[in-house]
DNA sequence: GGAATCGATAAAATATTATTTTCCTTCGTT
DNA sequence: AACGAAGGAAAATAATATTTTATCGATTCC
């Protein structure tokens, strides 16, 4: 690519000025400038682009008068994609991929989604679900731009801000005695056998719950299934510790089951949006960080 | 315009290999070129393009990506701009515009286009004609590239090139007494009523046969028109001396018209290939220019 | 732990682009 | 015919960009 677009901005004025000097006047730059430029275009492309009438300006040749067409098209096409590079930066629209940690994405991701799309009908969200470490490893290589996640170990090369915090409960069979009771302690539970949601860092979460206050739960199932835990409190199997919760009260089978809030003041499950730290962000991708953080703060509000 | 198509490359070249040192080495720069390149469009376009994995390349992040497929775009048609342009140099193709001097245009134009067309197919003829101020004028403008004409005084801001000579006629009423003879004398001639064909510049050149051997016509008509230089002598009104010789021997009226060589051996019509000496000519130009040469000679051969 | 790879940076060298000045040609005017 | 104005080209110089040659910090692989 030997030529410079520059140089054909240059070419197309002096065309359409039938002038190099006139060209010149337009653009505030001195006539050489011009002149080099086209010079240097006839030189590149060897083809004589313009007849020089000495002290009468300048008229194209026929081949100039095709290169002309074709160097407006292309400097058009350039402005094209100046300006929607340029949009990227300065308007909210273009792509945007994000990750969510697979066991609360049904929870907020949905909603989420219409709502943005709603709001920014030109952006398109593109989302993915996954593991902890596998979102992670894909924020890190720029597989999204953004994760809604919990709360992960500080690290320098991920910076994330806190979306919500969710208080955990605990999942009882409706049949069980402590349903009766509005709230129940870790104490009371920690007796009962437990079925933990065996998921990172969610598994780690729930047991600190216990050995936080010097209790040692006796886990009697492990499943990566949300449900699969659900199904196995409902069933009278044990009980278990939560933190999200979907609208009914129901296993997949039928079962009712009952959620109580917990006596004690515990850490709550901290979900953040946790994003690669950019000098220059899109402005997609501004604004869909603060459209996150407005929403769960209205979803707290709602909730808590 | 503020990004160079020379820094796009560079950031498609890295965005490829995932590495810049790698499009550097592929590119056989240094790698600190492709860098400050990709660092200039992130300033300009005020967006981060990459993810720098220290030690491990780079990559895009999804604005990135979105731009790099405009680039991508953006620099495939500057190839082809770049192709076609160099095309009109190396190739024959594209379109020309021909001018050719009024009075003989329909003897050779018609063909010419033709046979022109038929042996470069990619290429198109533009055509134009008039009087011989006007096409000389339209060839300094740079209206058309080529000029078929009779050979104009010696100028040095056109060049042209002899396409053939013809030999002046006598044209004569079909039952003129001198029409029984093979050959006339300019001298018979002269003493017959002349009708002129009044056309810059065939005017002087014909008037220049006689008086270059000291005589004097009696010219009675003066007329622009070839077929009404015709009609008259047919009708019996006067003699005339032409160059071109249409293919049927009656003038429009039906009248019947003899034509006879002169004796005298006089300097013929020269009909030329004139154009604006360029330094860098199209292919095409050159093509059409060697294509009326051989042409001609060809006609020469069939003719004389 | 050490070698190798990758990307960023600083400084020097090189190219490219702009500007100023001057010259030459052509055109319109007187 | 002479003159000045306008337009373009050429040469010299100045200002910018780009490229290269180092060198550094960070990371991965062995």
């Amino acid at each position: 690519m030997s030529f410079t677009l520059r140089q054909l901005g240059y070419f197309v004025a002096a065309a359409e000025h039938g002038s190099v000097a006139g060209a010149a006047r337009e653009l505030h730059i001195s006539q050489p400038s011009i002149s080099a430029a086209v010079a240097k275009l006839e030189d590149l492309f060897g083809v004589q682009l313009f007849h020089r009438h000495h002290g009468q300006g300048v008229v194209l040749t026929p081949a100039g008068n095709q290169v002309l067409a074709r160097a407006r098209g292309l400097l058009a096409h350039a402005q094209d994609f100046e300006h929607d590079v340029a949009g990227l930066a300065t308007e909210v629209r273009g792509e945007i991929a994000v990750g969510c940690f697979s066991s609360f994405a049904p929870f907020f991701m949905p909603s989420l989604v219409v709502a943005f799309a709603k709001a920014y009908p030109s952006a398109v969200i593109t989302l993915r679900e996954g593991d902890d470490e596998t979102m992670l490893a894909g924020l890190q290589s720029g597989l999204f731009e953004a994760l809604i996640m919990y709360e992960p170990a500080a690290r320098d090369d991920v910076e994330s801000v806190l979306l919500g915090e969710f208080a955990p409960y605990a999942l009882l069979p409706a049949s069980h005695s402590l349903a009766k009771k509005r709230r129940v302690s870790l104490h009371e539970l920690c007796r009962e056998p437990m079925i933990l949601l065996d998921v990172t860092p969610s598994r780690d979460y729930f047991v600190s719950l216990f050995t936080g206050i010097g209790l040692q739960p006796q886990v009697r199932y492990y499943s990566p299934s949300f449900e699969m835990v659900r199904g196995l409190v409902a069933k009278g199997l044990g009980v278990s510790v939560l933190v999200t919760r979907p609208h009914g009260d129901r296993s997949y089978d039928g079962e009712k089951l009952a959620c109580r809030p917990l006596i004690e003041s515990v850490p709550p499950g901290r979900i953040v949006l946790a994003r690669l730290p950019q000098s220059h962000p899109t402005k997609l991708a501004q604004a869909f960080g603060e459209f996150c953080q407005t929403r769960f703060a209205a979803y707290a509000n709602g909730r808590d």
